[in-house]
Parts: C-alpha cells; structure tokens; sequence
RNA sequence: GCCCCCGUAGCUCAUUUGGAUAGAGCAUCUGCCUUCUAAGCAGAGGGUAACAGGUUCGAAUCCUGUCGGGGGUACCA
C-alpha cells in the first residue's frame, strides 16, 4: 500500500510527541507501541464524522502503558505533536492535530491535500487508484457458471458481477487474472432433460424462445417426480448413457447446448462481462478417470455402499462421492478433475470460486480432499494447491421470502428485468433529454447499470432480496445516480472552455466541500485494495456512493447571496482550480464505475 | 438431530481488524431550477442494534445461552 506523506508525517511527530511527554516510560519501552511511528501509522482510523478530520488515532488502548487516563493523554499529545509538525519543516504546516476526547485527530493542510491528490489523479488519469502489489502473480477467478439448458436468472447475476468485478479489481493491482466461466454441461440433470424432452418435448421446443421451453421442461420434469419417483431413475440411466456416449442421447444434447451457448453469449454481451476462459464440465470427460486414479494412488479411496468415495475424516462432514454405484460421476469429481487440470496449466497464486454460500460445506470438502492428497504424496508446500484455493461465498437472492429455485420455477429470468429497467430509463430520458442522440444506448446502459449496481451495493456475505420496486428505482444509491453524476461532471467538462491543467491556485479549493471530496479522491486506492482484501467490490461501491454525494453537495452549494455558487463562472482562476476537481472526481467515478462492471455515460 | 450464515429506523442496507453522539437511501412531510443535467441538493420525523448474560477502558461488532429466519446435511449441481 502506498504510504500517505500525512499520515507519515502525523505519525513521526506524534510519536517524538509521546517521548517527550512519557520519556520515563520511553525509557523502559523503547520504539515500540506510541514510540514507534510505524506502530502509529499502522493504527490510525478513520473518524466516523469525516468533518473531525481525514484521519485519527484512538489513545484508549495506552491508558495503562502510561498510566495517564485516555482524554488526558490526548489534550498533552495534542500540542506536542504540533509542536513537531511546524518545528520540523521549513514550509507549511502539512497536519493538524487536535484533542477530542481519546482521540487524536488529524487534519491535513486543506491546500497541500487538495494539490497532492490532484496533481496524483491528473497525472496517473485512467491509471489512478492502480498499484504494482500483485506482481503479476496468477489469480484464477470462476464465476458466472450457470447450467446450460436453463435461462438465466437473477440468482446467476450475483456471482457473475461480483467475479466480473473482482477480475477487473485484481488486474488493477497488476494481478495476472483469469476469469473461468465453467459451464454446467453435465450431470444428472442433462438426464432430467433427455427424459423430460422425450416425453413432453418436439423439435418446435427447441425453435421459439426455447431456452424458456426448455425450463418449462426442467420444472414440469420436477413437477411429475414428485409423484412419480421413477422418473428420477429414468434420467439417472440417460445421464450415464450420454457419460458412455451413446449417441442418440449425445446428439440431444448437443442441441440444447448449442441453444444455451447462444444465449449466454447474448446475455454477457448485454452485461458487459468477460472472460479469459469458457470452459464446462464436459471438457473433463476424458480426464477424470486419471483424477480418480490419482486419488486411488494417495490411498484416499474406498468403496462405500457401491460408490467409489474419499472419506474426509471430519465428523462434521460427509464423505465425497467420486462416482455413483452405477458407475457415473459427480460435480465433485470433475470439480477436482477441473482443479488439477488448471494447477497443471497454471501454477496459480490463487484460485477463487465465487458460488453461493449454501455450497460452504462442499468447497470445505473438496479442499479437504485436495489437502489430504497433497500430505499423502509428501508435496512441498510451495509446489501444493492446497491452501491457494478460496471459496468467494455470497448470500442467496431470494425473490419474495424464498430463494430462487430454478427447479420450482421460481426465477425471474435476467433479460426480462434489464429489459424493464432500460425501457424505464427511455421513457426518463425522453421527458429530461429528448434531444440525445443515443438514447437506444444510454438507456440500455443505464438499464444494466441499475441491475449490476443492485448486486454489488450490499455486502458480499448478505443475502440480497431481489424486489422490482428496488431495481427499477433510479433515485438514492443506485447505478443511475453514479452514472448521472458522471453524465453531469462530463458536461461540466463539456462547457469548460480552457485546458483541464493541475497548475492551479489550490488555495481556491480549500472550502470544507472541496476538501470532503478530495478526501475521497485519495481513498481511491486504498479503496480498491480494500475491495481486493475482502474480495468484495462492495467497497468500491460504497465510496463511490460516497464520493458522488459529496460531489453533488459541491455543485450545488450556494453562496452568501442565496445563489447557486457555480463551478463555472468568468472568475477564470476560480473555474480552473474547480474544473481541475471536477475532471479528477469524473476520473475516479468513470475507473470506479468500470471497476464495478458498469459503463458510465457521457449524457444522459 | 447436527453444522453454517443471518437478525440494526416502516422498508432496503451501512457502521472494514472492537472505538467518538449507531449513519445512508427508499417511503412520508417541508423547502430549492429565468444561467453549469432537479436521476440532484438542503431540512424534518423515525432506534431497547431480536432477547438475556459475559469479556473489555470501550461491544451492533468478540464469547455463552434463548428466540426467530435462511441454508447445508454422500449417490443433484
């Protein structure tokens, strides 16, 4: 993380500030805890009211260390560490410090913040909030993956944003990343659908808008078992003749296949989502009996009620199955399969599957399984996967009080809800811009922006309740009001006549809603390391949200007189100290926004 | 039964490794566009953080128990 010349300059003024005042505890101490300023620099915090200061350091925890009370300690640190910060320097004072009850809080010298961000965000442009900390070290990132022969639905959109997302995150921070989108194109369920297609099914099912009829099969298929249990075996036995390629079988699955692929790609398109590698379960047909077999080598193996299984030695957790007593397999075995393949090719730094936390206990089994081989064939920890594999957990979309169940029907397909937001953001348009040329676009783009937005503004770990209302409403902390924002800071950008220059009188951008926005500007990059550290691009949203209200409170300040106090006005030094904050927060908004997976307008 | 996750304003959610008076948005109400995009801004009301204990200088956050919701629990993925 790059170091912040503030916090770097608090942090050495204060603790010369607890020697001089604690010098006999000092004595005893030596540069550890408040004596050492990378001890300090490391625990400074964030004050919950930004207006206290852009960063502070809680006393409390060194009550007892200098046997002084917390309040106390604060009000002689306080002057102390000011003392330094003007005595060391010949120029200005770069921070402030000052008491409140505990706390240290420290204010950065408004000018000298406002000109280093600036100066850093103008300079580095698209570039901004990027660092070098992943060496090009390999992350493997899965999301997406839906099952084919099924539309896609809103319970996909999650983790295909938030790995979307994290991909874009990771490559930031000079990441080698990969995004895997493994296509369920295999399994019991294909069984499902060759019996369902054969007994209720035509060719016509698979011509108009099919992907819905194939999912009137899938769930009618369920629908009938439920009663009549035989059906359930009768797709086990078409599951294992397709896995024996038996050809009729095979040549129907091909069709729903060829349909599905096509449809996605549609989806992705309209999404914006990328990958670096579409592959799927059937790509492991041929290589998970070598899987197996290693497995069976490791000792982990035995046969357990006909099935072939690795008993994981966990009271907790059951046994993984390798393959059925009739002799097919499972997702976990090519869940393995596909592992050893992508450490064979790759090497990798991390592997992440971003699937839904009801698979917790599953990821927990296959890992363990990955852990024991490794001990049983006596690999060096550092040419082991163990323990470079993550499961990216998130909460369930449930839609209405239950969960969407593709098997129930309940689903609310993903293109029916875009197409709905971009008809909404039209029909905006037309009254408050009919003269915008793109409007087809714009629409669509702020379309999909709302529905991404509405995956990624909750934490990670939350289930997210999926609500008409909520994803169609454009006002507060949605997509649309980012992407308004930038459309407004683009306009400014639009009417400014001069060049955007960071060569400014920055004592014009010293006023506290100056100072509140530049603030965010320079949590940028923390920001998106903090996003990377929790795999969570939450973060990004949430200061974004942040940024853009601060911004807006800017724009619309008013003056003394009751006016609105423009950004643009003929006072020409005043307008280019503003536009100079006007193009950083359009920069940091629109790598946010793309960081996010949304594309940000220029109009709208 | 056992295991995991969750419970914060009417609703949806923040509060990053325990820190300051628990904050936003939506909805409701009140203001603000003859000049930079009102998808905006300012303001009002709205809280026993499920409940009960414990640890701590300090708990929405950690621990224990109770209640409520969701998920998982070998031949689905």
């Amino acid at each position: 993380m790059a170091k912040d010349k503030f916090k770097i300059s608090f942090s050495e003024a204060t603790a010369a500030a607890f020697k001089s005042l604690y010098a006999d505890k000092y004595e005893t101490t030596g540069d550890n805890q408040v004596f050492s300023s990378d001890f300090i620099y490391e625990n400074l915090e964030k004050p919950k009211d930004p207006s206290m200061g852009r960063f502070a350091l809680p006393v409390f925890r060194f009550g007892k260390l200098l046997e002084d009370k917390p309040p106390s300690i604060a009000a002689k640190v306080a002057p102390e560490s000011n003392k330094f910060l003007s005595s060391s320097l010949n120029g200005p004072v770069i921070v402030t410090v000052e008491a409140a009850g505990g706390f240290l809080n420290a204010r950065p010298n408004a000018e000298l913040a406002a000109s280093s961000t600036i100066v850093a965000v103008l300079d580095s442009g698209r570039d901004y909030g990027n660092s070098t900390v992943g060496q090009q070290r390999k992350i493997l990132i899965e999301y997406s993956s839906p099952n084919i022969a099924k539309p896609f639905g809103v319970g996909h959109l999650r983790s295909t944003m938030i790995g979307n997302s994290l991909r874009k995150i990771f490559k930031a921070l000079d990441y080698d990343t990969m995004g895997i989108n493994f296509l369920g194109d295999w399994g019991t369920q294909f069984g499902k659908m060759i019996v369902a297609y054969r007994r209720w099914g035509s060719e016509d099912t698979l011509k108009n808008n099919s992907v819905q009829n194939l999912l009137d099969l899938y769930v009618k298929f369920h629908e009938t078992a439920k009663k009549n249990s035989s059906l359930e075996d009768d797709a086990r036995e078409a599951f294992k003749k397709l896995e024996q390629g038996e050809k009729s079988e095979t040549e129907l699955w091909e069709k729903l296949k060829n349909i599905s692929l096509t449809e996605f790609d549609r989806i992705y398109k309209i999404l914006g989502v990328e990958f670096d590698w579409i592959t799927s379960e059937s790509f492991l047909n041929d290589k998970m009996a070598a899987a197996i077999a290693r497995l069976e080598r490791a000792g982990l193996t035995s046969v357990s009620e006909g099935a072939l299984i690795v008993d994981i030695d966990d009271p907790q957790l059951p046994p993984v199955l390798l393959r059925k007593a009739d002799g097919a397999t499972l997702y976990a075995t090519r869940d393995i399969t596909g592992l050893f393949y992508r450490w064979q090719e790759h090497k990798f730094h991390q592997s992440l599957y971003i699937v839904g936390s009801a698979q917790s206990d599953y990821f927990k089994q296959l890992f363990k399984v990955i852990e024991l081989m490794e001990k049983s064939e006596n690999s060096d920890a550092s040419n082991a996967m163990s323990g470079k594999t993550k499961h990216i957990e998130f909460g369930w979309v449930k839609f209405g009080d239950k969960a969407m169940s593709t098997r129930q029907g309940n689903i609310v397909i993903l293109e029916d809800v875009i197409d709905k937001a971009a008809e909404l953001a039209r029909k905006r348009i037309e009254e408050k811009n009919p003269g915008l040329k793109t409007i087809e676009e714009t629409s669509r783009i702020i379309g999909t922006g709302a529905v991404i937005f509405s995956q990624l503004s909750v934490r990670r770990h939350k289930d997210i309740r999926f609500d008409w209302d909520q994803v169609l409403n454009f006002e507060g902390e949605t997509g649309p009001y980012l992407q308004y924002t930038h459309a407004r800071l683009c306009s400014l950008l639009r009417n400014y006549k001069g060049t955007v220059s960071s060569d400014i009188d920055y004592t014009l951008l010293a006023g506290s809603e100056e100072s509140r926005v530049i603030d965010l500007l320079a949590d940028f990059p923390d920001t998106i390391e903090d996003a990377a550290r929790d795999y969570d691009p939450f973060y990004i949203a949430a200061m974004l949200l942040k940024l853009a209200g601060a911004f807006n409170k800017f724009y619309q300040r008013k003056n003394k007189q009751g006016k609105s106090d423009k950004i643009l006005s003929d006072d020409k030094e005043l307008s280019a100290a503003r536009i100079a904050l006007v193009k950083s927060t359009q920069l940091v908004i629109n790598k946010g926004l793309y960081l996010l997976g949304l594309e940000a307008p220029q109009e709208m």
